[in-house]
DNA sequence: TTGTAGGCGTTATCAT
DNA sequence: ATGATAACGCCTACAA
C-alpha cells in the first residue's frame, strides 16, 4: 500500500494522484478541471496530461458535497410513456444540457402519495431545482419542498396559486375557444370526453371552459362522459381506447354531432372509432382534441385541436430554474406559452 | 455562531444536529436512517422524533461519497420523445423504483459524439450502473466505460459482441418472420421503408432478415427506400411523415403491393397515406410494421407487426444491473425477451 | 446495541 | 497564479 490515497476508493485516480503526478498541489488540479482559465497555460497542460495518463475523471459526488451544488434537477411527471409529457421533457433536457445540468426523473402515476415519495427521495439528493407537473400536490409534498428551500417550477398551467414559479398555458380560455369553433362550424350537439375527475386542475379548467362556452351559446352542456380510470392515464394505449369507448358512451346516452376530447390521444381514439363505424368525419361527426400532439396532423382527416408548445414549457421550466439558481433572489414571473386553435379536416 | 455545524452548509440539519438533539452519537442516527432494525426501538423512536423536530432529511450526496455507492443508474437513449423508447424507460423506472434506485437519463440524438459526452458526464457522477441503447458505440465511449468499471447493459439487441450485459430480441429472425408472413399472404412485390443507414445494428439486422427471406422465396429484394435523415429519428412526427413519404417513393420507383416498415410509426404513416390516396388496405396494399407500439392496435385497419416487449427489456436491464451491483462477480447471461408476429387487418 | 476514529474526494477560504 | 488547510455530511471499521 505505497499509495495512501487508494484505500477505500474504487480504484479511481483522485485529484491527489494527479497532483502528485504533475508535481503541483491538489488545488491546482481542482482549478484545472473547474476553471481552466484560472490556471497558467503551462501548468494546465501539465496537469491535463497527468490526468489523462492516470485516466482521471473528477468525482462529481465529492464536488457536490464540497460545493453544496449538484447541478442536478429533479423532474416529476405523472407518466413516462404518455406522449403528453415526452415533448416537454425533451425541452427540459435540451435546455439543461447546454447549461451543463443533468436531471433525474420519476413518475407518480397520478398518485399524490407517490408524488410525495418521489419528491422526498429527490430532496435527499439535494437537487438544485425541481420541476413538477400541474398544481395539484399533497400537503406533505408542499411542506417538504418548502423546508428544502429548493427552487420549484410547476408546469402546464397558468392559474395559481403556485408554490414558486410556473409556466404553462390558459387551459380554460383554450377550451372556450375550441368550443366556440365547433359552435361556429354549426355543430349544436357537442359531447365531451373527459379525463377522470381526479382533481387535475388543467382538466378541471378545460371542462369549465367547455361548459361556460356552451351555456353562453344556449346549448346543452351536460353531455359529458369520462371513460377512463385514474390508472389508465398511465399510458397512451388506454387513452386511444378511452376515446373509442367514450364515443360509444356518448352515442348511447345522447344525440351528438360533435365530440371534443380532453386530449388529442382521446380524440384520435374517437376518430378511429368513427372509421370503424363508417361514420363520415366531419360530415356526420366532428372530432376535436387538445394538445396538437404529433399524430394530430398525421391522421386522416387531420385533427382540429388546440396547439400548445409543450417543448417550450419544458424549456422554460428548465430556464427558469437555472436563472433562479444563478440568482437566488431573482423574481421570476409566470411564463404563458400561449395556445393556438388549429383547424383541420376533422371539424 | 453557537452551532458549529452550520458553517458552510445550506441551512440543513445534519446527523450531528439530530444526534445532539436526541442525545446519542452520530452513528446511531446514521443507523436509524439506514438500517433502522439495527437500533433498539426506544432509541430509534427518540432519534426519529428528534429528526422530525429538526426537519432532518439525510443528505444522500454525503452518503454517496462516504459509501462509494450512489444508488443511481444512468440511462442513455437516442431520443426522449420517440415512443420507441418510452415503454422501455417506464420498465426501468418501475424496476428501479421498487429497488430503491433512481436514474438520470440523457439522449444522444443518435450521435456517437453526443453519446460519449453523455457517458462521460454520467461516469463523473459515479452511477452504480449504466444502460445503453443498442450496440453501436464510439471507441471513446467504450474506453470510458471500461475504465470506469461500471456495470453496463445494452438493450434491444441479442447479437453481440457486448460490452458487458445485454437484453433484447432477435431482430434478424423477427424480420424474416414478418416477411414470410407477407409472402404467405400472397404478396409478391414487397417494398421496405428503412431507417437511415447510420449503422444502428438492430435496423441493419432487420434489413438483412427481410432481404434473406425475400431471396429465399425468389422475390426481388432491392425495393428499399430510406426517407428519413438521421436527425429525423429524434421525434415521432418525422417518422409518421417518413412513412407517408416512403410510400410515395416506393410507388414512384417500383410496382409494389405490400410495404414493410422498420418501425410501427413509419408503418402508421404509410397507412395514413394510403387512406389519403384512397388505397384500400389490405386489398390493394398491405402494410406491416415493427414493434407493436400502442397505436398499432388502434388504427383502422389494425397494423400487422412484430410485437416486442419493450417494457420487459427495460425491466430486465434494470434488474440485471441491480443483480450485478449486489453481486459484482455474478455472471449475468443475455436475456432474450422474444418476439411475436401479430397479424391484424392491414395484411 | 452503541460509540470512536478516520476517511470518502472535492471545493472555499485565506495566504503567499 | 498557486498552495495549505479546513470543511462538506456521512459511512466503514473497529472497539466497547
Amino acid at each position: 500500500m505505497a499509495d495512501n490515497s487508494i484505500r477505500r476508493g474504487m480504484g479511481w485516480a483522485t485529484m491527489a494522484d494527479v497532483a502528485r503526478e504533475a508535481g503541483v498541489s491538489l488545488m491546482t488540479v481542482s482549478r484545472v478541471y473547474k476553471r481552466p482559465e484560472s490556471v497558467s497555460p503551462r501548468t494546465r497542460e501539465n496537469v491535463l496530461k497527468a490526468g489523462a495518463r492516470l485516466g482521471f475523471l473528477p468525482n462529481s459526488v465529492a464536488g457536490n458535497l464540497a460545493s453544496g451544488k449538484t447541478n442536478m434537477i429533479g423532474i416529476v411527471v405523472p407518466s413516462l410513456r404518455n406522449s403528453n409529457n415526452a415533448t416537454s421533457i425533451q425541452g427540459m433536457a435540451d435546455y439543461l444540457r447546454q447549461a451543463s445540468y443533468h436531471f433525474m426523473i420519476a413518475n407518480t402515476g397520478y398518485s399524490l402519495e407517490d408524488e410525495t415519495a418521489v419528491v422526498k427521495a429527490f430532496v435527499q439528493r439535494r437537487p438544485d431545482g425541481i420541476v413538477l407537473t400541474g398544481t395539484r400536490h399533497g400537503q406533505e409534498t408542499v411542506d417538504l419542498l418548502k423546508a428544502a428551500g429548493v427552487p420549484v417550477v410547476e408546469t402546464w398551467e397558468t392559474k395559481g396559486p403556485f408554490l414558486d414559479m410556473a409556466t404553462g398555458f390558459r387551459n380554460y380560455e383554450a377550451a372556450r375557444e375550441i368550443t366556440a369553433h365547433l359552435i361556429e362550424r354549426g355543430y349544436r350537439k357537442i359531447g365531451y370526453i373527459d379525463y377522470p375527475a381526479i382533481g387535475l386542475t388543467r382538466y378541471v379548467e378545460r371542462l369549465a371552459g367547455l361548459k361556460d362556452e356552451l351555456k353562453a351559446a344556449g346549448l346543452p352542456s351536460g353531455q359529458i362522459v369520462s371513460p377512463l380510470e385514474a390508472q389508465d392515464l398511465y399510458q397512451d394505449a388506454s387513452s386511444f381506447r378511452g376515446g373509442a369507448v367514450g364515443l360509444q358512451m356518448l352515442q348511447g346516452k345522447y344525440d351528438i354531432d360533435a365530440v371534443l376530447c380532453a386530449s388529442d390521444i382521446l380524440a384520435v381514439g374517437a376518430l378511429f372509432e368513427c372509421q370503424r363505424q363508417g361514420i363520415a368525419v366531419p360530415r356526420q361527426m366532428a372530432v376535436a382534441g387538445f394538445g396538437d400532439f404529433e399524430i394530430a396532423a398525421e391522421v386522416h382527416p387531420g385533427l382540429t385541436t388546440i396547439r400548445t408548445n409543450g417543448y417550450q414549457i419544458g424549456w422554460n421550466a428548465a430556464e427558469m430554474l437555472v436563472q433562479r439558481i444563478l440568482q437566488p433572489d431573482a423574481d421570476i414571473p409566470l411564463r404563458d406559452v400561449g395556445y393556438e386553435l388549429v383547424t383541420r379536416g376533422s371539424t
